[in-house]
DNA sequence: TTCATTAATTAGGTTAATCTAATTATATAT
DNA sequence: ATATATAATTAGATTAACCTAATTAATGAA
């Protein structure tokens, strides 16, 4: 059953709030499309309909089976789509986002399989996220979150949770990627702000919002 | 100004009516974008505002030069991505189509330019036809029409006009590409259909639609 | 527990792009 | 020139996706 451009990032956005752990209320929803909560009752009530998902307001919302495997489908195609865009165009990694938007709803049967053979069938996208196989299966390896990292210990860092441009500009700025190395120096109890030296640099401090949104492969 | 998934496909449509050499009425945007007449008066009323076109009932629509220039790069960006289906992802050239229909639209002030790059800045399509350049300038080389060839005249398969899937099936059951040579053995007058040679194969009889759809570099 | 806050939901509207049916204008044929 | 056919246009609806404002439900703090 072919999706409108619209239900395809509500099922993305679904599946994402579900994975960080979240409840999947019409707030969050809204929050995280940028749009109203009236809108996205609207919008539940027909992906119920399309039995993509089942929603109660106690539990929020749920894929279902075929619901989770269209997301999955998507975030392949967005992934695999980053991929081409640095790999092969040359972008930066904080540039790809928006165009990886637009590029995920493109609708042909074998595009993502051949992108993904062209591409040489990479696992993770150029922010360290996993590519989901043609079955959703997700490549795992262990990780770690920053901010769960204890002081004097190290990691490399594998991926980042918010790959929006903002975030990646301020990554960029701290001369941050993937693959820096990062030791916890301190920790500051009061805000949960950390100090920590990137590539054996010089001390810096980060925020809380910021080291919960790096995984590190611990070493 | 940013321009609409839909308002780009009229600009399209529009371009490629006139370059056709015919007048640009709503009848024929409509028959080109299979939709309904009243639907385009809309869209020309909107076109008009946004001085993307100029329209009375006496000339049809006129592409102004901001539209035009719109036109062009819609059609850069669709034959660009049709080079690196077929290139680099394996498509054949008759399955290209409706996906570069989709990839067009994609917005990025860099993309066209870095896809270029990255395919070696080529001059045609799968199909022979002309990628436009950053500026619009079309590059250009002389060619024929089959219909207009002489009998006993021979030449070269150069591009196509007509790049639907179902004309496109049906080349490919002549075996018939780009590159192919075609000599013409006879024509009917009753009804303009011709006997041609395929590569130098059996006599085959083509009909005037599809003679008037295929481009020769004579020889 | 009760009041205040926040979240969810409903009701009704808007916009872009489409449609059908009716009307007006133009072109064509006898 | 007039009837007929075709094209252009208007009027009014429809659909998807969104909105604001009002209402109802749930949560949480005193």
């Amino acid at each position: 059953m072919k999706k409108t451009y619209s239900e395809e990032n509500y099922l993305k956005a679904i599946y994402h709030i579900d994975q960080n752990g979240l409840k999947v209320s019409p707030k969050a929803i809204a929050a995280a499309l940028d749009n109203n909560p009236a809108s996205v009752i609207d919008m539940i009530k027909k992906l119920q309909e399309k039995l993509l998902i089942s929603y109660d307001k106690v539990n929020g919302a749920k894929l279902t089976p075929p619901g989770k495997a269209s997301a999955l489908d998507i975030i392949r195609k967005h992934r695999l789509w980053e991929v081409f865009l640095v790999e092969k165009l040359g972008y930066d990694w904080d540039e790809v986002h928006d165009i990886a938007e637009q590029l995920e709803h493109i609708q042909d049967d074998r595009l993502a399989a051949k992108l993904d053979a062209f591409l040489g069938n990479p696992s993770f996208d150029p922010h360290g996220d996993p590519i989901p196989a043609e079955n959703g299966k997700m490549p795992v390896y262990a990780n770690i979150l920053l901010s769960d990292l204890e002081i004097g210990k190290m990691g490399k860092v594998g991926s980042v949770r918010d790959t929006s441009t903002p975030f990646l500009k301020y990554l960029k700025q701290l001369q941050l990627g993937l693959g820096s190395s990062i030791e916890v120096l301190d920790k500051l109890e009061f805000d949960q702000s950390m100090i920590i030296s990137i590539n054996n640099g010089p001390p810096q401090t980060v925020s809380s919002k910021m080291t919960s949104n790096i995984l590190l492969i611990p070493c």
